[in-house]
DNA sequence: ATAAGAGTTGCACTTGACAGTCAACTTCAT
DNA sequence: ATGAAGTTGACTGTCAAGTGCAACTCTTAT
């Protein structure tokens, strides 16, 4: 699963054009066609959020984290807080294999594989 | 304690100049003073690995990632790695009070109280 | 068949943020 | 008072992110 498939499930769950949702996360239509099929790379982390927002999806929802996974993004509000912590978490998540057979769980066997 | 007194702390102790320093890391030594100063911002995550590199710090050791964590960035090698899990979990380290008393405790709080 | 709505593609362009540079200045130790 | 270290302001370069438009396809309803 990519970002732009993702995200064009979710749109399509809502019966939403592409011009609809475009126009509100406020982003030119022909772009999110380019996001969704992938010739050109998932936005920043506030256009998701837009996106996400535009869908009428909560930006607490885990469905949103999903999206921020699929774009390999850190959202903004998190990456103000990073501490050497976190990072010092991350890098051992990084190492450790995923158990759960869940949807994104073949964007991180197709990452992991790179 | 901010990223750029840290770097200063840290060239110190290595008995450098900014001049060597800035050499080693490939950056102009007036930029490097702007770091130290805080009158621009820390660098991007490649920078600072290459800083901790000019300082013969291993790009492994956790005084990096306490870097990284000054600076709010997160390696380019772990952000290529994002899942949404790692997402969840610093959603969670994030409200969590940090208990230990080191040093960049103090950046902890101030970044808490904005 | 055609028109209209939905989506795709190519390509040139803009924009704003960030990274970094250069010359001139100050400060401090010797 | 000279040189080495550091600071500063104005300027420049670079790049990601997104825009804008025209031309094209593909479907579906009329």
């Amino acid at each position: 699963m990519t970002f732009g498939l993702r995200l064009r499930e979710l749109r399509k769950e809502k019966s939403m054009t592409q011009k609809e949702l475009a126009a509100k996360a406020k982003i030119d239509f022909t772009y999110l066609s380019k996001i969704e099929t992938g010739v050109m790379p998932p936005p920043r982390a506030k256009t998701i959020l837009a996106l996400a927002k535009g869908l009428g999806i909560d930006k607490n929802a885990a469905i949103v984290d999903e999206l921020y996974g699929l774009a390999k993004k850190i959202p903004s509000d998190l990456s103000k807080k990073v501490t050497p912590e976190m990072i010092q978490m991350l890098r051992s998540l990084q190492d450790k294999k995923i158990d759960k057979p869940e949807d994104w769980q073949d964007a991180v066997q197709k990452d992991n594989a790179q």
